[in-house]
DNA sequence: TTAAAAATTTAGACTTATCTAAAAATATTA
DNA sequence: TAATATTTTTAGATAAGTCTAAATTTTTAA
């Protein structure tokens, strides 16, 4: 049996590994989980006690296959009560984190499973994120940050990558969302911002800030 | 904030009273809670300091307004997720529980409401029990226990008393489920069998104890 | 009404998860 | 490469929730 806290461990863990430090080192899995250095090398001794993860001594952990299994089955968790509360619910994408986080930790794989054919086997999630499927599979799609774009570029918008509150309603408030058409007119040097047209027809100006986390799949 | 094992305690305190032993004492409650009687009473100092329980030593506890309010709202969270279990991803009532029981501590008014907005308002779980609204009225309704019906007296199948998988098992062999017309031909008194015509057509004879956790509506 | 039985509480210990403060190891820079 | 800064670990405490065994209170029955 593993406890939800150790499930929480395993995401930020998996998490400081996606945004690039690998092995995950205690201070970064430290502010993912917002507690002290302590905490969690008492954790990491637990996780490595339960060959979830390997730990080196002052050189950070990386999850073993059985922790990797664990982490993907619970993103998948996550992802998938995000879009039943999005679409069967209601709630708008800046909402529903903190109800998936809990909603994670209910155990029982058919639950998860009945949940993803209630669904219809949604591949992705309400922020664009990939759903790993029933075997783990994760599928991965082509796909670029707006701010590494060239002029002339099309494409469609297919994620973000920061998933705050304030960031996801202002994409609301300027009409952007998931599946919507956008161009790249140009870049301002000055600044990096840049001045893009949706949906074909409605031109914006975006700062640097929002093309660094703006996923677009180029067409 | 109130811990998981507080809410189960709360629930076990409920259903021992519901049961007919007020105010609950300490041995029911363990029994409820699968658990010893020293661990209890100190959960009932615990939930006594946070005034959700009144507690005489010795004597046993009662539920607090604010201690019957936040109870109401578990069975309430518990309920509506087994009708959702059932009615969307497609499970039977005999295996819903444990998944219910999960799913009822996770927190957030607003989840609740929106589910059950999207179940379409549901005042019964799929065992017949009342769900309370979200003001934690409760709507009861007129029904009584099969063994206590008389040879001649006809209604609906509304409710068990019995929640176990192997009864509810048993009940869907022989052909019983919510809302299905019953009406009691004989009585046994050998050993208080009893022979029913149930759907208008077939004749079943069931035992004592089924009859003891039967719900009926006499029409 | 008093002795025995049953129920309940207390005492003390254990586990998980957390913290602060101090010690140790590693990394950085002069 | 030696001194300093940073990171990480250890040591020792605390709180929630649990347990067993012993003590206490209440109930039952002779």
């Amino acid at each position: 049996m593993i406890s939800q806290t150790e499930e929480n461990y395993l995401k930020a863990i998996f998490k400081v590994v996606e945004r690039g430090l690998n092995p995950a080192l205690t201070n970064a899995i430290a502010a993912e989980m917002q507690t002290t250095a302590a905490s969690v090398t008492d954790m990491l001794k637990r996780l490595a006690e339960k060959n979830l993860i390997t730990y080196e001594k002052y050189r950070g952990v990386q999850l073993t296959e059985e922790g990797n299994r664990l982490t993907t089955a619970l993103v998948r968790k996550h992802r998938l009560w995000e879009v039943f509360l999005v679409e069967k619910l209601h709630f708008t994408w800046d909402e529903v984190h903190e109800f998936a986080e809990q909603l994670e930790h209910v155990q029982g794989d058919i639950l998860v499973n009945r949940l993803d054919t209630f669904l219809g086997y949604p591949r992705f999630d309400p922020h664009g994120d990939p759903i790993p499927d029933a075997e783990g599979r994760w599928l991965f799609r082509p796909q670029a940050l707006l701010a590494t774009l060239q002029p002339g570029d099309r494409g469609v918008i297919t994620g973000v990558q920061d998933h705050a509150s304030s960031f996801l309603q202002y994409l609301d408030q300027v009409g952007i969302a998931l599946g919507i058409p956008l161009e790249l007119l140009e870049r301002f040097p000055y600044d990096q911002s840049v001045r893009v047209r949706i949906q074909d027809t409605m031109e914006i100006v975006l700062s640097e800030k929002i093309a660094q986390n703006l996923f677009i799949k180029i067409s």
